[in-house]
RNA sequence: CGCGGGAUAGAGCAGUUGGCAGCUCGCCAGGCCCAUAACCUGGAGGUCGUCGGUUCGAGUCCGACUCCCGCAA
């Protein structure tokens, strides 16, 4: 054990794929400790209207900086590639794939996943919607070393952020992302230089949040008001949250729990006006839409739709 | 060439078989009331996305283009 600090530099292979990885990849690349040797991102996918083929944001970034993107199917070919890279470190943040044994096994730091949630809490992709739609007054990431299995790997260190009755995904991606570009570094640079302890997961407390579908976004209005308002929190801007009238699809980007003062004969799901908000019956409560969403319309304040709308008042949502 | 909806007043929308450009809200001026996200009267605000075609006449029919959006990924 040695009490220098080692300012060799680190090689470091750097696997992620969306928005969220992007400050932890330039904290990365902007510090001169660490050279990132090469990146690897999901395969480039058709995405949007015409099924253009769309590069993943972190191989745009890899590209401005001269670092070489690989993008294989499977890791499992590229075992060998990697061990020529030779890393000394390999970091993931969002990359959608899974590594294989031998590939945790290259480098001398160990494979560091930068996660958002409060592990062992949340394990799995929808860890930064899970929280809000809970209900939960904090959540955070957790840097931690990969083993075999879903995000149980022992935690080098966490950061908390609070949430509140406000906080939505937007928020919460947001935030965390810019701080793990913030603390990645000074995380990374303890786990090398041997100053940290590591703390194995609880497997008791664990929980797991599946992939998102689509169909997750579509309102129950039998649940209570409050459920609701945490589901759309927790949804939008993507997935999103929706419900039809007249078997049209209109999107519920921002919504808030009415006062409970509020107590018509209102059937579920129906729309009224209360102090000129759109509100809707829920199973328990009401709830005033604030933003939505019509097909082939953008995104309009409830008070913009009724202007033209206003024969939705007394339909049911469903 | 993945499927589909849309562009009309500041905002949201309607506009029938081509025939004077409309509605709700907002805005301006005035009025009313103890009072209101209330009501009354008056007013401003449009090259109907762009270009071309058909027609005596096009928001409306035909063609091309630009932009926006839902699905799907």
């Amino acid at each position: 054990m040695s009490k220098v600090t080692n300012n060799k530099i680190i090689n470091v292979v750097f696997m992620g794929t969306p928005e969220f990885a992007i400050p932890g990849l330039k904290a990365l690349i902007a510090n001169s400790r660490y050279n990132v040797k090469a990146v690897y991102t999901k395969v480039d996918k058709p995405r949007g209207r015409g099924k253009k083929l769309s590069a993943s944001p972190v191989k745009i970034l890899a590209q401005e900086h001269n670092i070489p993107v690989y993008q294989p199917n499977s890791l499992k070919t590229e075992i060998h590639n990697i061990a020529k890279i030779n890393p000394d470190l390999i970091v993931v943040i969002a990359y959608g794939k899974i590594l294989p044994r031998e590939i945790l096994e290259l480098p001398r730091y160990a494979c560091i996943n930068v996660h958002g949630s409060l592990l062992p809490l949340y394990r799995g992709s929808a860890c930064l919607n899970a929280p809000i739609i809970n209900g939960d007054k904090k959540t955070g990431i957790s840097i931690m070393k990969i083993n075999e299995s879903m995000d149980t790997g022992p935690i080098l260190k966490q950061f908390e952020i609070e949430l509140n009755s406000n906080s939505n995904l937007e928020y919460v991606h947001n935030t965390l992302s810019k701080l793990s570009g913030q603390v990645l570094i000074p995380t990374l640079n303890d786990w090398i230089d041997g100053k940290l302890e590591i703390m194995y997961q609880d497997n008791d407390k664990a929980s797991y949040v599946k992939m998102l579908k689509k169909e997750d976004g579509k309102i129950d209005w039998q649940k209570k008001a409050i459920t609701i308002d945490r589901l759309i929190r927790g949804l939008n801007p993507w997935p999103g949250t929706f419900t039809h009238i007249n078997n049209k699809l209109i999107k519920i980007i921002t919504a808030q729990v009415a006062p409970n003062s509020i107590n018509k004969n209102h059937k579920v799901g129906e729309v009224f006006l209360e102090s000129g908000h759109l509100t809707v019956k829920c199973g328990q409560g009401n709830l005033f839409i604030l933003k939505l969403q019509i097909e082939g319309g953008k995104i309009m304040s409830s008070s913009d739709f009724i202007s033209g709308h206003s024969d939705i008042i007394g339909q049911i949502l469903k």
